[in-house]
DNA sequence: AAAATCTGCAACCGCAGCCCC
DNA sequence: GGGGGCTGCGGTTGCAGATTT
């Protein structure tokens, strides 16, 4: 009955990763390059499927990502593309190029969800203290979602137009090509590794590989590689925006243009918190 | 102080689409 | 053209730590 799961194999590992399993697995595709996944497992003997190493690359090894404290500024971008995209994690992601996918569809889950949903009960409070009794506005419910979970902002129309332009945007894969990266990357995992305590990895969670990403990755010098995928991210944004013009994509052009948050908050009628 | 509950996040599952033969 | 394998993606789960009772 149905699809038998992929890694039902005897003998394949679940669960978290060993920074040891970490180190094999980084320093592999230090040499090969991430792809090919099938293979990584065999000839790194890991024990795991390749479609776990792979999430691991991606999610959690792979340089350049940044975690934990999402700005104010990336909320606010989360929170406009996810008006207009719906929970399209990896095109959002693409524009947040230092993010996973999965870390912005746990951030939205977690934190930015729960602020939508109370800026819209306050919002709504205000509209049936500030409306007249007549209104006919029936919607009880405080946030207005479709039927993809998309939360519907004001700015929201023409989605599907825009998930075209999205996803044709989306092409560059910000995976570090860089060979001087990855190296950086596992250097700071050697040195880190040696001086670790099994104290930091109970039960085999790792939370401390956060801090190696951050200090070798984002702010020491490739982080210079990642701000020019940034850029060259947003930049093949506004050339799809001269393409495609609408009303609401031009209102996200002038969002994007915006550097303050101020600004970012009044383009995208963001409520204060952001 | 201990138990119960909540929260955040890494990892897994399974579907969809692409690519190659 | 179509069948199989591989990869990408979004939804969901499980667990550890934090918080509350």
């Amino acid at each position: 009955m149905g699809r038998p799961p992929c890694c039902d194999k005897v003998g394949i590992k679940k669960g978290p990763w060993t920074p040891e399993e970490d180190i094999i697995l980084v320093s592999y595709i230090q040499e090969h390059g991430p792809g090919n996944w099938r293979s990584v497992p065999t000839n790194t003997g890991l024990m795991r499927c390749s479609k776990s190493c792979r999430l691991r690359w991606t999610n959690y090894l792979r340089p350049g990502i940044k975690r934990g404290n999402f700005t104010s500024h990336e909320e606010g971008m989360i929170v406009h593309l996810q008006a207009l995209l719906g929970n399209k994690w990896a095109a959002i992601a693409s524009y947040l190029p230092q993010r996973t996918d999965n870390d912005i569809k746990n951030y939205w889950n977690t934190h930015l969800k729960k602020k939508m949903r109370k800026y819209h009960q306050t919002a709504n409070l205000d509209t049936k203290l500030h409306a007249p009794s007549s209104s006919t506005n029936n919607n009880n419910n405080t946030t207005n979602y479709n039927q993809n979970n998309q939360f519907l902002s004001p700015a929201t129309s023409n989605n599907r137009q825009q998930q075209t332009i999205m996803a044709a945007s989306t092409s560059s894969t910000l995976y570090a090509s860089s060979a001087e990266n990855i190296s950086r990357l596992l250097e700071g995992w050697m040195m880190r590794s040696s001086s670790q305590n099994s104290s930091n990895n109970k039960a085999g969670k790792v939370k401390n590989n956060d801090k190696i990403n951050d200090d070798e990755c984002v702010q020491g010098e490739g982080s210079v590689m990642f701000k020019d995928e940034l850029f060259e991210s947003i930049l093949s944004f506004d050339d799809n925006l001269m393409n495609n013009k609408n009303e609401s994509i031009q209102d996200m052009e002038k969002w994007f243009l915006d550097e303050t948050s101020g600004q970012v908050k009044e383009a995208m009628q963001l409520p204060s918190m952001f």
